[in-house]
DNA sequence: GGTGGGATTAGCT
DNA sequence: GCTAATCCCACCA
């Protein structure tokens, strides 16, 4: 397997959400190299897209969701946890992929440490969750996922993949922009309620092109 | 089984 | 001052 290439990155936000489904998020740390294979993701856009935080212009906060796609983009949410998301499109565009839920591979005893539970559907099962099991802080932010210590590896298998609203946020609910692995038992959230989203799970693609 | 609220901090308004 | 792309635990049924 080979770390992907910004290029992958660069070319279409919702495209790359759906092909980030199945890759492998590493990284090296000096205790042993953690990993884990993505399982849900969500797109955030710059255009209509009231819930993405680029959308009111360039802060200091979301500056690194600005850079080169290929980036690392990790914010502080609720004061407490840390979101990752692989920024996307080109320098300048402000657009993202949250990575949402991992299914673990490597260095589960380390995480099981990090998370404080011995529970393997509770390590990575959630953006603030595989944060803390991943080692990732705010000190990732804006790093190159290309040439770092946390990298996302390729990988093609075939995939059953449903789309859905994203989860927890107030606006931009009803856009069909989260995306899973069907069937997967670490997919986030599978009881949660969005109030104000109408439309459901939708089955989007079955198989893997090449 | 389900719901409700608290933790805790940076950055925006 | 208030909000936020969350998580966890206490409590009720």
């Amino acid at each position: 397997m080979k770390t992907l290439s910004e290029d992958f990155f660069t070319h279409d936000t919702v495209q790359a959400a759906q092909d980030l489904l199945g890759k492998i998020l590493v990284h090296s740390l000096p205790e042993g190299t953690v990993s884990g294979k993505i399982v849900e993701t969500e797109a955030y856009l710059s255009k209509d897209d009231p819930a993405c935080h680029a959308s009111r212009g360039k802060t200091k906060r979301n500056e690194a969701m600005f850079g080169p796609a290929g980036r690392a983009y990790v914010y502080l949410i609720y004061g407490m946890y840390y979101c990752f998301n692989a920024v996307t499109r080109e320098e300048g565009v402000g657009e993202a992929v949250l990575i949402r839920a991992l299914e673990p591979l490597e260095g589960i005893p380390w995480m099981q440490q990090r998370r404080g539970t011995s529970d393997i559907l509770n390590l990575t099962s959630g953006p603030g969750k595989l944060c803390q099991a991943m080692g990732i802080t705010r000190h990732h932010n804006g790093i190159s996922l290309t040439e770092s210590k946390l990298t996302i590896l390729d990988s093609r298998e075939d995939l059953k993949i449903e789309s859905s609203p994203r989860i927890g946020i107030k606006t931009g609910v009803d856009k069909l922009l989260r995306f899973y692995i069907s069937g997967n038992p670490y997919v986030s959230a599978r009881h949660v309620r969005n109030k104000k989203a109408k439309k459901g799970p939708v089955s989007i693609r079955k198989g893997k092109k090449t």
